[in-house]
DNA sequence: TGTCGTTGGGAAAGCGCATTCCCACTGCAT
DNA sequence: ATGCAGTGGGAATGCGCTTTCCCAACGACA
């Protein structure tokens, strides 16, 4: 058996289906009550579902959202497809999901999966790299986007521009002042911390994680502090991890040669360039016996939701992670938004919020 | 500019649309050589992508997995959710996406937005309910299943069958045995633990949480232990969370009376029917200035990935929820497996492992 | 009473592709 | 030279739905 078509419905309740169509979904014309009643029941018995590809060919629209992430268990991910799903629900659509890994080759392959789905539009979370190995895949990804938007396609990118991609009406970007942010943390670290300053960065190239750093860097500079030494890793508690193994080996030695002692105020502030890294670098560290705050001092970055049942409380900056799901999604759905701020479209901006927690507190 | 169709294709290489089809997607027949390469010129010169809606439309079979979860943000299930597109992108499908908060009504309405979709399977992660205020939404999601079943659909149930379907071809399950694993949990929770047990589950009538529950007062009658009371609650953070509170209420009382002593190996050992429940009474005690394990001990289940940076470590059951979510899927698609256990199909079983850790581990 | 605007419904033309015929042509055995 | 299977390609149909166009019936107005 298979589901009935329109034609069956129409045929049942002794209408055209033009007729049907009309009734069951949202037409501008309204058929009489007395035919929309039949309509309906013939409908109803069949159990009728529309098939919705045939609509989305019909009328070239599909209700479909694709969604771009690096890895869907990522909680900084999962907690932006929270966001996304939910407008999407809103919307009466439904979310494509694809996971990269962050490699725009898979990037372009899921854009043009998209595309080829008719998405009424793409939403792209996870940074860009600028790295010179990825300009090749960055430059075809954009081609990608770019055939997407000019084919009338709506993108929604979460950060920063997409790398090589024109100045095309249908990019919206949901800006993160990353670089403000770092900096204002790094000011207010350097308020209570007199000691060294390192950084766990992600691969050199990787945008976010780039401004980040050179925003905590000026931070640093403008409190009148030398620059921090940036230590890379992947950008992934796998890759905190390692930064943390490495940084308990210069504690060890710092503390071998006398230039520290266990029980004094640590000489050192962590800056992780997200929580992830964060939690993988603290992770790290307790597995050769070091403490936070006790050794030394950390914080991180999105305060990803995982954060509040993390001890110690990691000092961070908080960013409403589902609401950019949300307004990425909205931004490509919503009115042409007035342009007024330099952009090339009605791009919409979020805030965020340094949020300071036990892990850069120091307490003899 | 809209997108290039086939036919504009084949008009540039000369051929009919006939011929540019067979050459563009996988025919049985395979054109000349030299048609083929001209086809392919056309179509990269064009930047032709083909329309995903209008290939279902013409052979009935989307490439499409419908995936139904509570809340794409909670660990659990997006770690199923990871194996899910994982396998959906071996297969070179595509995950739709719908989150439901677990109510019935909503995954009928998943089910039906995924059927109108002519996905080629659906799969269920998240506990079904056998609430009697969920009768009628369970019967109308069974009921509709049960159609998207007959019209050729799979469906990959994740831990339990689906309250009131039909046993047709097309359902799937991937057993978990909660009920066996919670007795193993509860037996070796028992050998440690002298005091009183107590169970902090979700609703009644939440299958997960109910067999789990059943399965660690079996296995404390197995150890000959009295069977612990049951908190009900909501089945996530916020549930464990307010469980906490009372329990942290019931501690202080017995201490106030004199029944247990600060410092004592703690009277108290909570069972919560998933980690993040733990999770969160866990949290909620640590509110009312108790320590795990000092002042209770508490054991989950599931063993999420956040639990790897969870202090104290967390005694749970490891499920290994990706791997659930690939088989959910693969189940779907696979080999019409032979049947020999006295199911209705090939459904897979996975196993768990109890893992003991601090947070059940006194030491004085 | 005749004409004109309105209304409610049907017929038909796609949307972009897969696929089933069908045909022209080749090479081979008879 | 005739028949045949086999091969490479095109024409046409249909997937299920939307939408434009068209037509009949109806009321109102002069």
């Amino acid at each position: 058996m298979a589901a009935s078509t329109l034609t069956e419905v129409a045929r049942l309740a002794g209408v055209s289906p033009a007729t049907a169509s009309r009734v069951l979904n949202g037409s501008a014309r309204k058929p009489g009550p007395g035919v929309s009643e039949r309509v309906r029941q013939a409908a109803e018995t069949l159990g009728y579902i529309p098939n919705a590809q045939a609509q989305a060919l019909a009328k070239s629209s599909s209700g479909l959202v694709g969604l771009i992430v690096h890895d869907i268990a990522d909680p900084y991910f999962s907690a932006i497809a929270r966001g996304v799903q939910e407008v999407a629900r809103e919307q009466h659509k439904m979310v494509l999901l694809a996971t990269t890994g962050g490699t725009p080759a898979d990037e372009k392959d899921a854009v043009a999966a998209f595309a080829a789905r008719r998405a009424d539009a793409i939403v792209i979370a996870g940074s860009r790299s600028r790295r010179p190995e990825d300009d090749k895949g960055n430059a075809d990804l954009a081609a990608e986007l770019d055939r997407y938007c000019r084919n009338g396609g709506h993108v929604g990118v979460v950060g920063q521009a997409i790398v090589g991609a024109g100045a095309l009406d249908g990019y919206h970007l949901v800006e993160v002042p990353n670089e403000e942010l770092a900096a204002e943390l790094a000011g207010k670290l350097a308020a209570g911390h007199s000691g060294e300053f390192v950084i766990i960065g992600g691969p050199e190239g990787l945008i976010t994680s780039d401004d980040r750093i050179r925003g905590f860097q000026s931070g640093l500079a403008a409190a009148d502090r030398s620059p921090a030494e940036v230590l890379r890793a992947s950008f992934n508690r796998a890759g905190g991890y390692e930064a943390g193994l490495e940084l308990a080996r210069r504690i060890r030695e710092a503390r071998a040669s006398g230039a520290s002692k266990e029980g004094e105020k640590p000489g050192l502030c962590i800056f992780a360039a997200n929580d992830v890294m964060a939690i993988g670098a603290t992770a790290g560290l307790r597995s050769q016996g070091f403490r936070i705050p006790r050794d030394a001092l950390i914080a991180g970055f999105d305060d990803i939701e995982t954060l509040r049942d993390f001890r110690p409380g990691l000092s961070t900056v908080r960013l409403p992670l589902e609401e950019i799901g949300r307004l990425a999604t909205l931004s490509t759905s919503g009115p042409e938004a007035p342009d007024g701020d330099g952009h090339h479209d009605g791009g919409a901006a979020v805030t965020g919020e340094v949020t300071l927690r036990r892990s850069t507190e120091w307490t003899p």
